[in-house]
Parts: C-alpha cells; structure tokens; sequence
DNA sequence: TCCAATGTTGAAAACTCGGTGAATATTATG
DNA sequence: CATAATATTCACCGAGTTTTCAACATTGGA
C-alpha cells in the first residue's frame, strides 16, 4: 500500500556536504515529499522561518555552526520535528541531541528504507501530538497566541511575558490537551539539569496563572495534574474520541 | 553526571551466546539496573509474564526462535520497550525490526557505554510518552482508558484519579487477562521494596472498584484472584470462552 | 463451622501546591 | 562603566490532598 499521507509534507534538509544533501532529497522526494536543501546553519534558521518546514534533517558536524547549536536556535523560536544525522559511534551526539530536544536521530551511514522510515515514523508521532505550527491561535475568544511574533492577546490586550513564562507557555500550548510531566517541563524549559527542581515550574505556572486567567485560583487554561504537571486546555478538541486508527496487535 | 533515575528498572537480556549475555548483563548492573538473562526464545515470553520487565534486550540470531519471532510474540501481549541487537551490515535486520515494533536497534560488537546510553534513551523515550501504544482504550461502552492523556472516562464523565490509583490501574490494564501477583503489583507500583505490604493492593483496588465499577462490591473490570492477586478483565478477547463466570448484571 | 484472605473505615503522617518576598543574576540604559 | 530595571533563583509557609498505617468487618472455601 503505497503510503502518501505523507505527501506534500515540507522537509528541510541541512548538510554542508552538498553530495549527501541531494542524495538524501532524491530519496524523500521518490517518497512524495517536498524538500529544501540548506548548506550552512544560518540558512537553514532563514528557511525555518521563511517556508515553515514540516521536519528538518540536521547533520550535527558542519563547519561554521555544528548541528546543535542550530538546533538551539531552532528550538527557540519552534517545536519542529528535527532528526539529527550523527556519524556512526559518535553516541554522545545522539544522547545530546536528544536531550537538547531533537526527535530523532539517523546514524550515517544509513540507506534510503531506514531514512524514510525514521521520517514517517517522526512524522506520525508528532502529528498524532498535534504539533501545529504558523497561524495565531485561538485558545477561546479571550485569549490569542502567536508564536511567530511571540504576541500573547488576552481580550485585545498585549500582554508582557517574560522569555521563561513564554517558552513555558509556549511547551504547554503546544502539547494542549496532554499532561506534560514536571521533568518533562523542566527539561524542556529549563534544560535537562533542571530536572529535580519542580518548584521552578510551579512558580512559573503561578506566573503565567496570573496574567493570563481571570481567575488565577481557578485555572481555566493551565489546569494543574496533582503530583504529575501540568496540562493546558484542550482547546482544540474536536472529537478525538474514536477516529480511525490501526489495532496494532 | 551519575543518573540513577533508572535504578531498579527490570531488564531482560535475550540472547543465546551466554557470554553475551553476561557481558551485557554485567555491563547494566554496574549502571544499577537489574538484569535477568534468557538464552532461548521461549524463556524469554515465560519470564516476560513472570518479571514483567521494563525492557528486553533482543538478539536477532538465535537458534531455535529467531528475535523476529520473539519479538512478534512479545508484541502480541504487551507494549515493553524492545531493543534489537542485529549483527554489523544487517541492515535489512534494523528495518525489519522497527518496523516489527521494536524501539531501537544496536549494532553488535557495540561499546558498554553506546549499550547503556541507547537504554537510557529508549526508557527516557518511554517514559516521556507514557509507555501507551497511542490508542483510546475501549474497555467496554462504559469505561474507556487514554494513558496518553491520562484520562479516564466512565460514561462520558471524566474520572479523577491520583497517582497511585493512576499507576495501579496503568498495570492492571497493561496486563489484562493476566493474573498479577501481590508482589508484582507491588514492586511495579510502589517499587520492589514494599514486597511485604499487599495491604496497600487491597486498599488501591478497592479506591479504584469505588470509582470505576457500577457495582464496588461485585466487580466487573478488576477481579480477584483468591490467595494470588489480582486480574483486570480479559476486555480484548470478547464474547469467546465467555462461558466462565460471568454472573447477570 | 471456622479461619485466613479480602474488603472497609478513619485518622495520622507525609507530601504537593499555590503563594509571598527577599537575594541574586542578567539585561538595558544613561 | 555604573546604575537602574528586569528576570531568575531560592527559601519558606499554610491549606489541602494523598499516602500510610492500623483497626475492624466481611467473605469464601476447607
């Protein structure tokens, strides 16, 4: 069964070595992908923004800036599927792509199955998460985010975040309607050595709590899970209930 | 950076060079896991329902029951992470696998270090998602279960649960159909310690019969095994065998 | 029947959460 | 470069929830 699902999706590939660029693009474009080719990290931080890829392809060694430090700079501004391609041994890259929040890794060398395979399977974790990106969005008729500008409107006001209050509502926003964990928050917000210090999470929540609800003791948007996190409103529940998925016995 | 987070976490190693075995299980001790070694495909599914591991570790080539067969029936009762160990160049081996349902691969001869860094990063992977398959679980028209968001549901109402009641639950389902043990259930839920405490079991079920069950007193989702644990109904296999016990509402 | 295993109740102990304010670090500005 | 403004870290408390613990009631099977 030829599985298009997949089609049209944007992918950016980001590789110094222009052989290993097409190669790559020639097989994901045999699979019905759409792809873009960056050679130096800064071009690739000017694509991100520019065509709002659906996943970018990252080699972690490159001369200028090396994979992860573009990977930081992508993560500070989207949550885009990222899967790094680290060279064959190197297992600290891929722990440390992990933890810096890459989704994935690909070792090279690799061959076209096992490339289209950890794409599609990347695809499909985050698209079953609903990692939206691009337009405003909508919580209610109150509240509007746009993360591309970093705007937070509550009733036609601006409202003034500060950088750790936005990429914690950033996370939760991004992940609404499922319980984010304190060491999940933490790491993601804070950084992976953060990971004993709850506290830092509930003072911000309270934060946020108190610019964004109406009434901060009766959260309507981060709604507290006791002794797990955080969860923000599932705004955008449309009948996840019983759609179509595959029993995989 | 000593992460201990993962201590007591039960692994089973499948492979049939017992040298390997051993190298592999020494090599995971020393970071603090707890190992159990299986030379043969079939021990590997006893030990699977006896231990209730939180990983196996699965060797491809095997005499007898190669890994794709173990890891095809491993699959068929339950969502444990699954890590392939596939000879050098077998490429087709790592597809196969993830595509089987395994969680990663490791290349072998491999270093200890890339063995408890790949562990690491699957358990962490897991435990990030929950663990769940993905799926809204349809225990019957009344009571349905999404682990992903942590949500209970009896009839259309959503069911608060803590923790622990969440985590017990999370087992029961886990391994429906199957009798747990007191002592499994204990060392699952409130760590191998508290081996000698099956009162906490009883006082947890009977919380989670008060908030689940239309009728606490005669159970319909968790039944008891007199004398050996406790069951959560076989809800997957409906209407075969029904010949049972099934007392009229 | 009797007894061990299971179910039920309630109160004490431990812990989590929200909230406040001060100390420290970082960034912006004259 | 010094200072002010802003942001983050850290310590602490009361209220409320969850877990632990113990005592008692009930059940099912030899």
């Amino acid at each position: 069964m030829p599985d298009d699902s997949f089609k049209n999706k944007k992918i950016l590939v980001v590789d110094d070595e222009e052989r290993m660029a097409r190669f790559i693009r020639l097989n994901l474009e045999h699979d019905g992908f759409l792809v873009i080719e960056a050679y130096r990290g800064m071009d690739a931080i000017r694509i991100l923004r520019e065509q709002l890829p659906d996943m970018i392809l990252l080699d972690v060694m490159m001369p200028d800036i090396d994979g992860f430090e573009v990977l930081r700079m992508v993560r500070e501004v989207s949550t885009v599927p990222v899967i790094m391609l680290t060279a064959k041994g190197e297992e600290d890259d891929r722990i440390k792509g992990l933890e810096m929040g890459a989704d994935d890794y690909i070792t090279k060398p690799f061959s076209p199955r096992e490339l289209t395979s950890r794409v599609k399977a990347v695809l499909r974790r985050v698209e079953a998460t609903g990692g939206g990106s691009g337009e405003v969005i909508d919580v209610d008729e109150h509240l509007k985010l746009d993360f591309d500008r970093r705007e937070v409107w509550l009733d036609d006001k601006l409202i003034k975040l500060r950088p750790t209050e936005y990429r914690l509502l950033y996370h939760l926003v991004q992940n609404a309607g499922w319980v984010l964990t304190y060491d999940q928050i933490l790491s993601k917000v804070w950084g992976y050595e953060y990971r004993d210090e709850p506290h830092y999470v509930r003072l911000y929540v309270n934060y946020l709590r108190q610019k964004l609800e109406k009434d901060p003791a009766n959260p309507k948007y981060i709604l507290t899970e006791r002794g797990v996190g955080y969860r923000f409103v599932d705004f955008r529940r449309k009948n996840t209930r019983d759609d179509e998925k595959s029993p995989a016995v």
